[in-house]
DNA sequence: GTCTTCTGAATGGCTGTTCATTCAATGGGT
DNA sequence: ACCCATTGAATGAACAGCCATTCAGAAGAC
């Protein structure tokens, strides 16, 4: 490495390093599931040694969490960003919809490591459910609210309800598309969704 | 045992011994993950021996197929049945829809091994979705296809993205349901469900 | 007495994690 | 400019515990 990296003087290549074992981590984990894959087949596809893994991550399952943490905390910012540029709340339910299946057409070793192997045990989920999934949701839950308080939707719903059902909905498009040996685009979906759903809830 | 079951000249004992193994093995699965789960936990749980999981089961995976075999295959059987003393669409989809949640709700471990242990990894989730999902979301597809002729439902959606919005959001009241620390009963969400969802289909 | 069922200790393979060792980079002393 | 002591990131072989599966023998049925 050249002095001319003086700009930091704290450890460069630590970051890449991290970042090639998160990136090799979620390939290797999508492939054959968190409980499948070894310590040493994530080193290897970093290019480090299994020693090295320990250096960035506690545990195995630590670097599970990582991926989660960091793709939630992106996903949640990015969402509320976008909020503060809409009004109407049947375009923010849209945007959300739309972020959400970009965001995991996108990367589809990503993609399932979420859908798969985040709902591969009671114990991850319940951890994860605590923190960004329940914020995710509740996002999701106070668009629904603020249409109905302005008579947009259908006022009589329970908003709880309605939220999870568009959630679940996408859910099922995103874990379909996994699975499907097809190669189709994910987001054109959140239109389909949106049209029967907004539909459904239309005051 | 008594002689009296002399009626089945095939081994009656096993038939009860392979039923506790399967019982044992959903509560277990469902409380530690089919991961974290031994193979001796099973079989304490059942009151066997080890090596007798092993008189009524190849291995440990088997075993976990097996709990998903049997179950689709009588929730397919049961909706199947049903529809036919139905007529209107709406109201089959009505049906498979609180067919589906009453029989998760009817058994928490069950649904756990279901929500969360079905989706724990992409190779079972593939195998499983060859065989008994398709043909539930097949069974789901044909019922709207049927409104669709009928004039019912919008013509111009694709049933099969209608299919998939509706499942996966019975699939997420299910999953709510289990994660959920409250206590309450599932199947009247399939009203819910039902409410808004036909709604947004209606033609 | 024989056949079937069951038992549970023993086996063998596997893998998350550790740690003694290596070595490239750094920087102070001259 | 050069040397050498120091550092700590990186390594990967070795460890240690775990657990699915097996199997030789016990127990029970008839």
């Amino acid at each position: 490495m050249r002095s001319a990296r003086s700009l930091s003087p704290d450890r460069p290549v630590i970051a890449d390093k991290r970042e090639a074992i998160l990136r090799a981590a979620t390939r290797v984990f999508a492939r054959n599931g968190y409980f499948n894959s070894k310590v040493a087949d994530i080193a290897s596809a970093a290019g480090v040694a299994d020693g090295t893994v320990y250096l960035y991550f506690k545990s195995k399952e630590e670097i599970l969490h990582s991926i989660f943490d960091r793709s939630v905390d992106e996903a949640v910012a990015a969402a509320r960003e976008q909020m503060e540029t809409l009004d109407d709340p049947r375009e923010k339910l849209r945007r959300i919809a739309h972020l959400h299946l970009e965001r995991l057409g996108a990367d589809r070793d990503l993609a399932i490591v979420f859908q798969v192997e985040l709902r591969g045990s009671t114990k991850f989920m319940e951890e994860f459910s605590a923190a960004g999934f329940a914020t995710y949701l509740g996002l999701i839950r106070s668009t629904v609210e603020e249409g109905q308080r302005a008579g947009v939707f259908r006022a009589e719903l329970n908003a709880k309800v309605i939220s999870k059902i568009l959630f679940g909905a996408l859910d099922e498009m995103a874990t379909n598309w996994i699975l499907s040996k097809r190669r189709y685009k994910l987001p054109p979906m959140a239109d389909q969704v949106l049209d029967i759903f907004l539909n459904g809830v239309n005051a």
